[in-house]
DNA sequence: TAGATTGTTAATCGATTAACAATC
DNA sequence: TAGATTGTTAATCGATTAACAATC
């Protein structure tokens, strides 16, 4: 099962993959042809077989796949198999919205502390965590495992958040900033930008309505 | 300036060329070249000048291109020159970060009234829109203009009330629950799938770690 | 005019689809 | 075994990059 430099598309497509095979396992339902999934998930049955044929074979001929065993896999590829610590600066209406998220949790993501440089905001309690100052951002993160940082705070304090995280050595940022951040090669950004996502549909609107 | 048949690659790319010429106007810079912005945006100048080609030429020979009139052109492309009603359907977290976040209003996007099927949330205010009835909805859609519906809701709602608002005439749809929706071809749907996100995040985390 | 930079064509690269031999 | 369906190669399609003539 060696996998190297898989293709950004794929990439792109493996999370999708994951959910239908969960839903697929949810109802009882324990082999799949690559035609049959091809028809829920609406792309073509060779993509689906070329897709998986990445990363090594994972059906067998004149059977299908199975579910449990693909989903399992592909779980292993996007790294699901172990829990991630995630601690999120910023203590605003989307920290609130991502913290009582629960899919997150079911799929091994946990929200372990929540920063704020407001003082007004410090002690209340938003999903299971405390909101701390961002003062002992820099204490907490040296004495706790944080693989992710979600900043979900003003454009204009993004990035010297995100060059703070990155000096206290967290390397993977789940930005919701509407902004970019210019970090080193080796950091790993994974942006939401809701604006952009908005102006997209607005596109598709007004080309539709000409 | 006609534009048939922009490919998908150019029009997810739009958002953000406006993004940096909005920053771009708020710095003062009234002219940039392809050049200077491919360095800023890190991609290619070839890039820029054939995405902006599709719309038919923006830029002057030995000049570059006027920021601001880049910028109107291609806030035209994306229908921003309209303002878009939109009403959210749940009033729950997810609701409330996008109800309260600022930026969709710049851009033109105005939430016009929030609905729930929880009575006691009834009569609350988030952001500018009290929380009404989802048993009102029909008879809102009626009255108001609703060019946008934002599904803040569980998976297990989100198909039965994506179909209920195409029945209504609303044919633009933000999905925010965690489920593909199948509905007919000439509704737009746009998704915002936070969890697949997060996978990818995790995914490019193993990647680097291996 | 000379220099700069676009608009646009051609070349390359990558991703998707089609086809079919391998094999369960 | 025969039928089904994958794994995989080849063909097609689309997107990106390179190059340069047009032109401001």
């Amino acid at each position: 099962m060696t996998h190297k430099g898989i293709s950004r598309a794929v990439i792109k497509r493996l999370p999708r993959y994951y959910r239908y095979l969960g839903e697929l396992m949810e109802n009882g339902i324990d082999r799949i042809s690559s035609m049959e999934l091809s028809e829920r998930m609406k792309v073509t049955a060779s993509q689906i077989r070329q897709d998986f044929n990445n990363f090594g074979g994972f059906g067998q001929q004149g059977y299908g796949y199975n579910v449990e065993y693909l989903y399992k896999e592909i779980g292993l590829i996007l790294g699901l198999e172990h829990t991630h610590n995630v601690i999120i600066i910023g203590a605003g209406n989307v920290c609130r919205a991502i913290a009582n998220y629960p899919d997150f949790k079911k799929r091994g993501f946990v929200f372990t502390a929540i920063f704020d440089n407001d003082p007004s905001l410090e002690g209340t309690t938003i999903g299971n965590c405390v909101v701390r100052s961002v003062d002992d951002l820099e204490d907490y993160i040296k004495e706790n495992d944080v693989e992710i940082a979600a900043l979900t705070l003003p454009k204009s304090a993004a990035p010297t958040v995100a060059a703070k995280m990155v000096a206290l050595g967290v390397n993977a940022i789940w930005n919701f900033a509407p902004t970019d951040l210019n970090l080193p090669d080796d950091v790993i950004v994974e942006n939401v930008h809701l604006a952009e996502s908005l102006m997209r549909l607005s596109y598709r609107i007004k080309e539709k309505n000409k």
